[in-house]
DNA sequence: GCTATAATTAATAACCGTTCTTATTTAGGA
DNA sequence: TCCTAAATAAGAACGGTTATTAATTATAGC
């Protein structure tokens, strides 16, 4: 069985068709994808599926850490399986990312977060611009 | 008169009374405040200003640089003067927040930034954790 | 200083992504 | 196969933010 789905039996939650179907969109399908997405993409198989289902779903699966959810400064999240911890450079024109990996802010940032004395149980990173075909002759 | 005022006149804006209140609370305030912490403010000295009033006048310095917006990841836009470039260490569960300054983020990004041929207008950085006074003694 | 006028405001409705409610269905243990 | 707590579908509610609009006002030009 995929190990996605024995974390989530692992952790108490049943298997259930629509949670089969909301990880095989975000292992098969698109990455960064929104909520609505991912709905649309289950009503193709599932038509009653509903987007409340989605939600509440992603939402136990990011508590699992199964899933992170990203935001690109346009006012709704994007899901992604957690795999390996990346970063993203987000065109805000057309949206378009680039994911980067090898991040190591953590321990660039140990002496300065050693010093509050915080427990530190993640961050997030976004950088934001412009891409090469986005870019206009005159540098926008 | 203050270089904000200056600032806001500069990009065709007028100076209105509700605009040297919302650069008066930015300034000598608390640091980090809602919209809705800022409207309360201003409305003890003005009982008739608009929140809607003071989300588009934060919009507008934002558009200017003058202010910028933070996420704390608890649903609701932050603002502060946009004097020195910092990030934050922030408490998930009392909200506290350390400001760290001293970002070399786009030149640490350099080199993969350079290779997208990305133009990059900003980058957003949080760092989230447990405080040193609501860890709980078996370390959450 | 006055006036004309475009910018701004207060009040309030609308928006929209997300969460909640509830009656019904169902996964999974006994 | 049953039982029951968990999960779902449908749709209402929520809450932060934005849009609308009639009234007000800052400011440029005289
Ligand atoms: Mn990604
Ligand atoms: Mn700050
Ligand atoms: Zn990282
Ligand atoms: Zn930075």
């Amino acid at each position: 069985m995929n190990s996605f789905l024995q974390r989530l039996a692992a952790g108490g939650y049943r298997i259930t068709p629509q949670r089969r179907l909301i990880l095989e969109v975000l292992q098969q399908g698109a990455r960064h994808q929104t909520a609505e997405d991912i709905c649309a993409s289950l009503q193709q198989k599932e038509p009653n599926i509903s987007l409340g289902t989605v939600y509440r779903n992603l939402n136990i699966l990011i508590s699992l850490g199964l899933v992170t959810g990203v935001d690109f400064k346009d006012g709704r999240i994007r899901y992604e399986l957690n795999d390996s911890h990346h970063h993203h450079l987000v065109c805000l024109n057309c949206g378009n990312t680039v994911e980067f990996p090898g991040c190591n802010l953590e321990e660039t940032l140990g002496d300065i977060i050693g010093r509050t004395r915080f427990k530190i149980t993640g961050h997030i990173l976004e950088v934001f611009g412009y891409c090469r075909a986005c870019q206009e002759p005159d540098g926008r």
